[in-house]
DNA sequence: CGAGTGTTTGACCTCTCTCAAGCAATGTGG
DNA sequence: CCACATTGCTTGAGAGAGGTCAAACACTCG
């Protein structure tokens, strides 16, 4: 199952390829440096969990490949996806010594490890990593309110046109593409994860994704595999006015 | 309905009720007099719009008193609060010139304004502000994260008790008590603020209040003031593990 | 007094959840 | 190679939580 490519570990800080997106995407050579010093990589597996909620964490980093989510669980066992971890993204809070949230990986995933201390000490001499963090940040609390409005106001349908939009916008930036037209990727998410994001059970995100299908905004192939002829009349089923829910 | 006290504007950044919790919290002598040249402040009165979304916004600021909402707004008129904003918490976001979602005085408001321009080239030479935003900022996600669980996995009753535990605990805060026991406090938010802020209708929120003051969690005077004969009980009506949800 | 706003309550309906059965693909051990 | 788990997904039937529509109450203000 492991992808060779996927699991592939960055040389050096300029072969990386969130090297312009992460924390790290404002540093100057020097800075870069230091980093360098305190970095280290660690790779999980599908389905393994990173870090539980509550247990100390001694390190912070970024996702360099691979895709985690971050979930919160109530005692009787409902779970609510509360972030979706791709490639540059930022784990963990300077200044806090216990995980938040549960983070666990979906795919074969790599990061950049720092331990927490050097990296908070380095961080309150570089104001590039600081200033970086506020930004990053910031695009996340954005995100944050975009899935609000889906959780608190969409219906299941729309809240399936909206998660599709979110990760069709995502695959076209990575591919440098417009999201426009006819497209095409795979979805990173089982059902269960997608109902974890929506706030959905398994089923009513299998019966919207059949009804979708049904109507023609999408095509499927295999469980996965997603063809959408169509991108603004997803935006238009999402309830989206045009400019659509970004996600950081 | 003028507040005297409400609108009472600080003399001078000593005097300043937020001083120790706003953006400016970790600012010495000199950098406070730095932002005292480009400050100016902005009364606003109950149910007045601050600002709109997609709006130029030319300052950022701070909230001093009262409160304010963030709401986003779907074309056919569902809305959804993303932010509660009370004294202390910053609004606007450097770097960006449109304002992302609807700014609403909910109650009689006075802000503490910075012209944005000059806040931002501030904030490049001034570390202190930086980090405490990002302080900032990082506990907003944190807020808007377990929102997210609110919004996503609560039932209506739990919604309800999660907002008034929410409530009752930044009132304690405010009067630097714990939150424990008996508690009396007055709602700030209408039943339809309170249905935008939980994802619900005003009536479900009007029919789960009186469910919960008919099983005795909750006593009523009048429609807005509140008492909570024992907060651990209706911690345990949020369904929250005794931690609880906690507010920026 | 009447208008307006915020709230409560009732009756009904619908969307989503719950429970259940079954399918497809993959892997495992005999 | 074949039973048979296991995992992820689909589909159906029934139930229930919350939404919708409607009426009426309480309070404030002119």
């Amino acid at each position: 199952m492991l992808d060779e490519e996927t699991q592939a570990v960055p040389r050096d800080c300029g072969d990386c390829p969130i090297r312009h997106r992460a924390v790290c995407a404002r540093c100057e050579a020097d800075e870069l440096e230091l980093l360098d010093h305190i970095k280290y990589y660690r790779s999980f597996e599908a389905g393994q969990t990173v870090i539980w909620a509550g247990d100390k964490m001694d390190f912070v980093g970024s996702v360099v490949s691979g895709i985690a989510t971050l979930t919160q669980t109530m005692e009787d066992g409902r779970t609510q996806m509360v972030g979706l971890l791709l490639p540059s993204d930022f784990v963990g809070r300077p200044g806090r010594d216990e995980a938040a949230y549960d983070v666990i990986a979906t795919s074969d995933m790599v990061m950049c490890c720092f331990r927490k201390k050097p990296f908070e000490e380095l961080m309150s001499r570089t104001p590039h990593i600081a200033q970086r963090l506020l930004e990053m940040t910031l695009d996340e609390l954005d995100a944050a309110r975009e899935w609000m409005l889906v959780l608190g106001r969409k219906t299941a349908r729309e809240k399936i046109a909206s998660l599709l939009s979110i990760i069709a916008r995502r695959d076209a930036a990575l591919k440098l593409s417009k999201p426009t037209g006819s497209m095409v990727f795979d979805l990173p998410l089982t059902r269960e994860a997608m109902a974890d994001y929506l706030g959905l059970t398994l089923e009513t995100v299998s019966r919207q994704i059949s009804a979708l299908k049904k109507d023609g905004v999408i095509h499927l192939e295999g469980k996965r595999h997603i063809t959408v002829p169509d991108f603004e009349r997803l935006l238009d089923e999402a309830g989206d006015d045009s400019d659509g829910g970004m996600l950081a």
